[in-house]
DNA sequence: GCGCACATGTAATTCGTTACATGATTAC
DNA sequence: GTAATCATGTAACGAATTACATGTGCGC
C-alpha cells in the first residue's frame, strides 16, 4: 500500500500527529536507530500517504513562505499500518560496509586495520552508552509489560539495539585483539 | 575512487579472476551474506572499474551472442583495495524493516505478531545452520590464524555472521515469548 | 521439447541523497 | 550580525531493482 519509510511514517503518526519538520527530527532520532531518511523524501512520502488515503492534514499558517502542515493519521492508516505491522518482512538485503572491510582486510596493513578497528569500537561503544541509559531510564518508571502498549513497544525496539550493540563490540574487540596480537608477533620475530 | 559495490567486486577479483556472471553468483554466495547486487548493477560496475584502470579483461566468444569477459585486478586495483579496505567506514544508514514491525506491534493482534516471529526464528535458524556448517569445514582444516590470509578474512566475516544471527535469535525469541505470555494471561484472564 | 546453467547487455522505474530556494523568530 | 531552529518545497543526480532482449549447450 505504502513503501517501507511510509509505513516508518505512519508508526510516527500513530503515536501523536507530526509536521513535516518533526517527522524529519524524528528520523534522526529514535527512529533513526532502525529506520533514516531525509527531509526531502518525508515530504514527498506525506504526500503520497495523504493521496492514498493514509494520512491526512490541517494547515496553519508557517513561519517561513509555505504553510505549516500537522499531519494525523487516518483510520484507514490505522488499520493498514497494523496489518502490515504483523505481515512477514521480506529477507533483508544485507549491506554491511564493516564486513566487506574485513572481507578484504588481508590486502592490507594489519596495524592500520586495527586503528580503523578502534575507531568503530569507540563509534560502537558511544551508541552502546546511549542505549544504556535509555534503557535506566525506562527501567526507573518500571520495566513495560503491556506487549499491546507503545511503552512496550519501544522498550522492546531499544533491547535489540542493545544486543546488536554488545554483540558488534564483542566481536569488533575478538578482531582487533587477534590482529593486535599476530602483527605483535611479527614485529618481535 | 569507486561505489561500495566496486570495492565488493574488486574483492572478488583480488580472490580470482572473474566473469561478470561469476561475479553475480558470489553476490548470492557468499557475498550475499554481507553485499547484493543484481546482474544488471553488476555488469556495469565492471564497466567503470576498467574505465577507471582498477580491473581489466580479456575476451572468449560466449555462448550467447555477445563475448564473455573474463576481469582481473589491476596493480592500480589492488593498491586501492588494500587502502580502502583499513579506511573507516561511514556511519551506516540503519534499515531494518523487523524493527520497524516492533516500533508498531503495539497496534495488532498479538497472537498475529508472534506468528510472524515464529517465521523470522525458523529463518534465522536456518541462516545460523548453514554458517554453523561453514565454520565446521573451517575448523576441520584447522582455524585459521594468519591475518593476512584470505581464510583468515573468510572466517572473520563468518563468525560475525554467527555472532549476529545468535544475538539476534536470543532477541527474537525473547520477544516471542514475552508476547505470548501476556496474550495467554488475556485468553486465561 | 523444456528447463536450467552459462553469458552479457539495455530500458524503465523507483528509491534515496545532496543541493538549491525562501523566510520568520529567537538566542548569543 | 550571525547562527540555529522552525518550516516546506523542487531539481539533479546516483544507486538499485525489475523487466526486456538474445542465444548456446546439456540433461531429462
Amino acid at each position: 500500500m505504502t513503501t517501507t519509510l511510509g509505513y516508518a511514517v505512519l508508526g510516527l503518526l500513530a503515536r501523536r500527529p507530526h509536521s513535516g519538520y518533526e517527522v524529519a527530527a524524528r528520523m534522526r532520532t529514535p527512529i533513526g536507530y532502525f529506520w533514516t531518511a531525509s527531509h526531502a523524501q518525508i515530504h514527498g512520502t506525506l504526500s503520497k500517504l495523504v493521496e492514498a488515503g493514509l494520512a491526512a492534514y490541517t494547515t496553519e499558517p508557517g513561519p517561513g513562505p509555505y504553510d505549516k502542515k500537522m499531519y494525523t493519521l487516518t483510520p484507514a492508516g490505522r488499520t493498514e499500518l497494523a496489518r502490515w505491522a504483523a505481515s512477514p518482512p521480506p529477507a533483508p538485503q544485507p549491506r554491511n560496509e564493516m564486513l566487506l572491510r574485513v572481507y578484504n582486510g588481508w590486502l592490507a596493513d594489519p596495524a592500520a586495520v586495527v586503528a580503523m578497528l578502534d575507531g568503530e569500537i569507540a563509534r560502537h561503544r558511544d551508541t552502546l552508552g546511549t542505549y544504556q541509559e535509555l534503557r535506566a531510564a525506562f527501567d526507573a518508571n518500571g520495566t513495560p509489560d503491556d506487549p499491546r502498549s507503545v511503552r512496550f513497544a519501544d522498550y522492546a525496539t531499544l533491547l535489540a539495539g542493545i544486543g546488536s550493540e554488545r554483540e558488534e563490540l564483542r566481536w569488533l574487540k575478538w578482531l582487533r585483539d587477534t590482529l593486535r596480537a599476530a602483527s605483535d608477533s611479527d614485529g618481535a620475530g
